[in-house]
Order: C-alpha cells, then structure tokens, then sequence
RNA sequence: CGGGGAGUAGCGCAGCUUGGUUAGCGCGCCUGCUUUGGGAGCAGGAGGCCGCGGGUUCGAAUCCCGCCUCCCCGACCA
C-alpha cells in the first residue's frame, strides 16, 4: 500500500512515464479501507494518484497515449445514464449516446464529451495515429484561432461565406476559427521546407474545427464544433502527390476497416477545397444525407454531385423550322408533354438561377438547359460557371432577364444572361421549348442554329435506373454520410502562401498539396449508428470505451468480483467494473445501453456454478468460465473479436453494395 | 435564410382553449424498512424566476407584444 503522505512532487509521474493520476487514483484509492469513509480528500487523491509506480499496466497503446489504457469503476464514472432520450433526438445512435451518458448537447451542433465519449474518441484516435504513422506521417497540432490574415492570402476570407466563423480582437483586428487548416500548413511549409531533400511530407494532426454549418443535425453526424483528423501531404511534383493520394486511399480503407464501419469510396467534388480530384468515404446508411450513384456491375461510385451517366444518343433528324405553338397552362414537362402528345425527352427544360462568380461583385443570371426527361445537377452547374453558389431566381430577377415563369426559353432573352446547355440537350434536334410568352411554346428548336449557349457541358442529374458512364449497366442509388475526404489540392494553396521549395535542377517550385479529413466525433456517431440493438449500443472491441464489463450481484459476487477486478487489471484488461451494488437488472440494463463487447457477472450463482459467467452484448448464450481463467478467456475472446471484426465489416459493406438481387447464399 | 413545431423539476410529459387555492404526473434523486439474476415494494422526503423582457388584469404557466433558445423540413459539409 502506497503512503499517502508522499508527495512526489511537480515533474515526478508526469508526461510520459506516468500515469494519469486521476484513471489511478480511482483504482487505487477505493482499495484503501481509510479512503471508503468518506469522500476523498484532494490532497489524497492527488498524492495517492501521483505515488504508484508502475501503477499502468498493459493495453496496447503507446505510453504516449495516457487515459487510454486504465480501467474503471462505475461509482467513479461522471455522467448518468438515462432511461428516456431527451426530445429532439432522432436518430437511434444518436438516442443511445445521449442515454448512455457518451455525450451532452451544449447548443445548436455543439457537444460535450463526458468519460465514455471521450473513451471512444481516444480509441478512434489511437487507430488514426498508427495508420497515418504507418503512411508515414508526423503529428502536429495547429492553432484553432487564425488571423484573418493566412485566409485573406488564399482568398478565402471572402470565398467561403459564412461557414467560417469570424470575430475580432480587443484590438479590433479579424481572426476566425479553424474551419480547416490548408492556410496554417502551407505558412509552416514555406518555411520549414526549402529543398527538395525535404520532401516529401506528411503531417497530420487532431483538432478541434468549427463550422457554422447553417443546419447542424443529427446529433454528432452534424455538429459545428467538431474534432477532425487532418493530414496535409507535401510533394515536390503531382507525381508524389498521386503517391501520397493512394496510400492515404488505403489508410483510410484500413481505418474504417478496423474500427467496424462500413464505408465506401466514392468519386467527389472538391468544393471550397479546390484542387483536381477528390474521393469521399461514405457510410452507407439511410440517415445519410449525400446520394451516392453506384453501378453494381463494374463498380462505379460517385457522389450524385459529380456522377456521370451513358445519356442516349439522339436521333438524328433534318432541322425543321421553328414553330409557335398555343399551350395553354402547359407550364411544366408533364403538362407540356400531355398537351402535345410527345415525350419527355423531345422537351427543353430551363432552369433560373443566379451564380456567384468569386471575381464578380454581383451574381449573374444564368438559364440552364437540359432535355425534360433529366434534371439539373446544380453542383455540375455551378462547376461549369466557375460559380461558387447558386440560388433561384426571384420573380422579379426572372422578369427582368425577359423570361416567363413555365416558359423560359433561351430565345429572346436579355442578353448578357449566361446560358447554359447540357450536352445532351444540345445534341438532340428539335426540340420544344418554352417562347418566354404566357402560353406559348415553340417546337423545333435547335441549339446551335437558334440558340447559342454560353457553355455547353454535362449538366444532368445521374439517378436511378440511368446506364452506367463506364459498363452501361443500370446504376442505382444509396444514401451516405461523408466520413472523410481525401482531396488534391495541386499548388493552389502553395501559390498563395508563398510555399516553394528548390528542386534539383535550380528552380524554384511550389509544394504540391493534398489534403485528407476524417471526422472523429461524426465516426463515432456512425459507429453507434450502425452498431446498436433495441436494448442499447454494441461497440465494435476496437473502439469500445471498455472491452468489458464486470458485474457483481451481491455481497459474495461482489467480494469477488473486486479480486477478479484487480487481477483483470493486472492482465492490462481495461474492465469497467460496476461497483454501484445495483440489482442484477439495472446493472444488467445499463451494460446492455452502454454496450462493451463482453459482459462477466459474478454472483453467489456464477461462483456455485464454477466461476463467472461471460456473455457477449452482440449475441449468444452465457457461459460459465472457470474462476482462475476469466482474464485468459477474456484476452483470447477479445483476439478472436478483433479478428472477427474485419471480416463482418466488410460483409457489412458487401451486403450493401450487393445488387439486392444476387442472393446472399447460407 | 424561408417554412413548421417546441420551451413547465435531472429526463419524458400534462395543465394553457375558457386567467382564480399551495403548478401536477411518470421515471430518476434522498432517507428508512423489506427485497436481491433483467430497470423491486412500501413509507416518508427534496427538488420549479412555468425560457427572458414588457403589457393587459384585482389576479397571468394560461391572454397580448417583443426577444432568446432548441428541434424538424428545404439551399450547404468531416
């Protein structure tokens, strides 16, 4: 028993060596009968804490990553749990972690992290650190308040809108908080980098990022405030940068894997990042809010955003002469369509908008062009104009270019409005389109000989039922959240910042970037999404707070179970022990909500019956194991667990991006 | 930002239409006794600026005005 009345003093069991006093002190302390009186003195607390040598033991983790390995005790644990979700909660996951005691809303996307959340957080994370370390990445950590400075250089400060949270000093200088941290890394590297010996680099952190996201939802699926994982890969050409792209394509793959999310790569627009190319990795649920376009056949996956499609060939016809045509009421497609008798796709559809272009003060009206039978994509849209945003027109801004509502038509209208013609539209021959006249329509309209766009580009929504770009097969849909992104940024952000380093042949070059996200907060509210039953969460054993629970029923189990506690932990288990003196089902309602992969009991009857019985929260019978062997049946279950894991995830993914035809066999 | 909904005890809710005793119920919490393998029973108890501010009234949780906050649906993201 150590003394109590040692004070080890200031440096002593600190950073590195020692454990966290606090994940000790609450095993150690209650041990001593002279602290179970009554509640702990903080001298003792600390000094107890501070005292024990060697008091961590085993886990896996490096000793870099305190709080990670220590058990616990429930009647030390902060944060209750609750019997009824507190209203406003939708989403199952989202309704366990508040009622187990994982989080707490603060406001509006904003979220506190109570002992269990942070446990889960710190297991993500530990799984972060060693695939980027094994990408070969270094850890930094970032500044979260940036002069406005670093974004007005990238142009930013103006681009992003309100997303990005701005506030002043006392001196009335602008500052905003870390929505990301391209500008931060690329300062850094214009100095810390200045040869091509220093290349290349990766260097990744995890960090807290605010987003004023207009619409938080979902719990953590969507919160302002969030930790992210983000790495900047640094390369002396786009070569490097394709190298670096790939392996953070694989590390990703492996991250998901491991903590027991079913997730998928697809193709993506890089949005306000910038750059040539992105992939987004999607947790494929119903929730989700993105829709994927995926082909069954050759395995196609894009985000709606950008997806492609095989559009059909059009006919090709002699161009006939334009001709009005009464319509009366015939404002949309399928009254137009009815009203002539023809199809969707002998149609034009345009579609008003108003684009911001970064370099112009004002938005620009723009018609958009597609055949009726498809839709607009207005993320393809707004790539096709350069445009940062888009939003529909007002009724007066579609008077004013000359148009009618239900009848607007890229003939007769004010000039100076962009038009924009999807390729498809443009390649099939008389059409019918709108004449910009209450009522009227026109047929036989051609672009190119009647119409001459300002841009013709692929424009159309790819959906349901639409050939694959690639085989031709039948694409489908799914829905996803966006659980982390991999993007290449190119020189953007290099150019801007003054980042260039001095390649072997004398020149000056700027760093090629990449940049790679995941969302800490939002994998753990996909993970409790995906892994939970009616009666409570199920981790997966990698990201579990705790890889088990022991209960203890009555004075003779509970007698016992302190013993087999002590010697879990000295086996470097991890247990959470209900020590609370509950009855058997509150103890056992409790380890179902909170959700660890196994579950031990002891009691008069377990210890009648031969020792302790286990039980695993994702299913199955109890058994009984021996008294002398419960802490190797648990360390070789919780093995077989682990391994375990990575096949049925990726049977979970498989069963999602199956055709729901092929049968999934026996 | 547009549209809809909601703020009453730690959590979930009723009361409000038609103002009027001390603002209720379930769960949770505290004390005692009994119980003790799937959220126990009995008894006793604690806990409320009824979101905030103003107004109407003899009197406001309740009616009126303003504001704040949160949730949901649409335009945006890890």
């Amino acid at each position: 028993m150590p003394d109590l009345a040692v004070d080890p003093g200031p440096g002593e069991g600190g950073e590195g060596d020692g454990p966290a006093p606090d994940a000790l002190c609450v095993v150690d302390l209650e041990a001593d009968p002279r602290l179970r009186e009554g509640p702990p003195g903080t001298r003792a607390w600390r000094f107890v804490g501070a005292a024990l040598p060697g008091a961590r033991r085993g886990g896996d983790g490096p000793a870099s990553a305190p709080g990670i390995v220590s058990p616990m005790r429930m009647s030390r644990l902060f944060g209750a749990t609750l019997r009824t979700a507190p209203g406003g909660a939708e989403n199952a996951g989202h309704q366990l972690l508040l009622r187990g005691g994982y989080v707490r809303q603060l406001g509006q996307g904003i979220f506190s992290y109570l002992p269990l959340g942070v446990r889960v957080l710190r297991r993500i994370e530990s799984v972060l650190r060693e695939e980027m370390d094994a990408a070969g990445g270094v850890e930094v950590s970032l500044p979260v308040v940036h002069p406005a400075e670093l974004w007005r250089q990238t142009g930013r400060w103006q681009a992003v809108g309100p997303e990005l949270a701005r506030f002043k000093d006392r001196r009335d200088r602008d500052y905003a908080l870390a929505m990301t941290h391209e500008e931060v890394v690329a300062t850094l590297a214009s100095t810390e980098i200045r040869s091509w010996r220093d290349l290349p680099r990766l260097v990744y952190q995890i960090q807290l990022k605010f987003r004023d996201d207009p619409r938080p939802r979902a719990g953590l699926v969507r919160a302002r405030e969030f930790t992210m994982k983000d790495a900047y890969s640094l390369d002396r050409d786009v070569a490097g940068l394709e190298a670096q792209y790939a392996r953070q394509y694989e590390a990703y793959t492996a991250i998901f894997a491991r903590c027991g999310l079913p997730a998928i790569a697809v193709g993506a627009d890089v949005g306000m990042m910038g750059g040539s190319g992105a992939h987004e990795f999607m947790y494929l649920t119903p929730i989700g809010e993105d829709t994927l376009v995926l082909c069954d056949s050759c395995g196609y996956a894009q985000n709606r955003q950008v997806a492609t499609f095989r559009k059909p060939e059009p006919e090709p016809e002699p161009l006939r002469e334009l001709e009005r045509v009464e319509t009366p009421g015939a404002s949309t497609i399928e009254r137009l369509t009815a009203a002539l008798g023809i199809a969707a796709a002998e149609t034009a559809k345009a579609v008003l908008v108003m684009a911001s272009v970064p370099d112009q003060p004002e938005p620009s009206p723009v018609l958009a062009i597609v055949r009726g039978d498809m839709t607009v994509n207005e993320t393809k849209l707004a790539n096709a104009l350069g445009a940062s945003d888009l939003r529909p027109m007002t009724d007066d801004e579609i008077d004013e270019i000359g148009c009618v509502p239900g009848y607007a038509s890229p003939l007769g209208v004010a000039a100076g409005v962009v038009v924009v013609v999807d390729d498809c539209a443009a390649a099939t021959p008389n059409l019918v389109a709108g004449a910009n006249e209450e009522g009227v329509h026109l047929r036989n309209v051609n672009v190119g000989r009647d119409v001459e766009p300002t841009v013709v580009a692929d424009i159309a929504a790819a959906g349901d039922g639409d050939p694959c770009a690639v085989c031709g097969a039948t694409l489908r849909t799914e829905r996803g959240v966006e659980v982390g992104n991999i993007f290449r940024l190119g020189t953007r952000y290099a150019d801007a910042m003054g980042a260039s380093f001095l390649d072997d042949d004398g020149t000056q070059k700027p760093i090629v970037m990449g940049s790679y996200g995941i969302g800490v907060g939002r994998l753990m509210a996909c993970l409790a999404e995906e892994h939970h039953d009616e009666s409570g969460l199920r981790w997966p054993v990698s990201v579990a707070p705790f890889p088990v629970q022991l209960c203890a029923l009555g004075d003779e189990g509970l007698l016992a179970a302190e013993q087999l506690y002590g010697e879990l932990v000295e086996a470097g288990l991890e247990p959470l022990f209900d020590d609370r003196g509950e009855r058997a089902g509150v103890q056992f309602a409790d380890a179902d909500l909170l959700g660890m992969p196994l579950r031990l009991t002891v009691s008069t009857r377990s210890l009648g019956a031969g020792g302790v019985e286990a039980r695993e929260r994702s299913g199955g019978d109890a058994i009984v194991v021996p008294r002398d062997e419960v802490a190797a049946w648990v360390s070789s279950r919780l093995d077989e667990l682990r391994a375990e894991l990575a096949v049925s995830t990726a049977a979970r993914v498989a069963a999602r991006t199956a055709s729901p035809q092929v049968g999934v066999g026996g």
